[in-house]
DNA sequence: CTGACTGCAAATAGTTTGCATGACG
DNA sequence: CGTCATGCAAACTATTTGCAGTCAG
């Protein structure tokens, strides 16, 4: 379901970017992690293996991968800072711990008959919708009760 | 379903907080529109009734009203700087217009067997979520095949 | 080679804080 | 009248932009 490394680099050199050591350092901090990570959480990590990267390079990074569709933005319910993660491919959601930040995606969602009674209610033409679930994971859980 | 403004002022001198014009100004902005509004463009109306009011006092005054539950803030698809509309009491949602801005609030979602679901595969504890639905309203609907 | 990419520094946008003054209750 | 609230300015954080040098292809 997600994207591996290669798989990601061939999609990037096919629309025509290049390959830089500093893309590959933020697409594997990316790849690997599996809560949501602040631009500046993912420039720590970079600079573990990348010393010499600089922020600005991964705003731009972060850019050229969501242009890609390689990473989409979370949207938790606190405060609106963008987060990002990686992102298996077409419609999906998010399941987040509120402990631990650990982000689960799925995508069998069934809002169309939610949807139908919006439609005639509102006269709306739906498009799209965000949904995000929040709670503790299993670890988490745990550790509250402990 | 929504709060009027009398209600608003009640709940707010309840709560031991004073009731200022400036207060007053922006209650009165975010009541009577439809649509999520920036802090700046709440701003921007209420010195049109207000002209001396300050874009700090805009933001306290939002913070306040946001602690009272009077208002709550908006996750939009696209940037996600926070918007913020009134709010008519408990647990609900929002259908947003992508042309204008509208947005309509809806309450009946009945998500609880997909929660049932992922608590099942995943073990999480589910706590709450989030659900907009994006689209276009009736007008824009002309508008667009216009 | 050469145009796309990087890193620095500086600019910009959004929001928060410190403090003296003002006004709600 | 005593606080709480306001308004200004300045601080802060997050993000974007300009530009000269660098490197992937």
């Amino acid at each position: 379901m997600r994207f591996t490394e290669q798989k990601m680099i061939s999609i990037l050199r096919h629309r025509g970017y290049r390959l830089t050591p500093q893309r590959r350092a933020v697409l594997r901090v990316i790849a690997s992690s599996h809560d949501h990570l602040t631009p500046a959480a993912i420039y720590e990590r970079a600079r573990q293996k990348y010393p010499d990267i600089g922020l600005v390079t991964v705003y731009r990074a972060l850019e050229v991968l969501g242009k890609l569709g390689l990473i989409c933005e979370m949207h938790t319910g606190g405060d609106c800072r963008s987060y990002l993660m990686r992102r298996p491919s077409g419609h999906h959601h998010h399941l987040i711990c509120s402990g631990c930040g650990e982000v689960i995606d799925f995508a069998d969602c069934d809002l169309s008959s939610l949807e139908q009674r919006l439609t005639q209610k509102t006269g709306f033409k739906i498009e799209g919708h965000l949904l995000e679930f929040f709670g503790r994971c299993r670890n988490c859980q745990r550790v509250d009760s402990a």
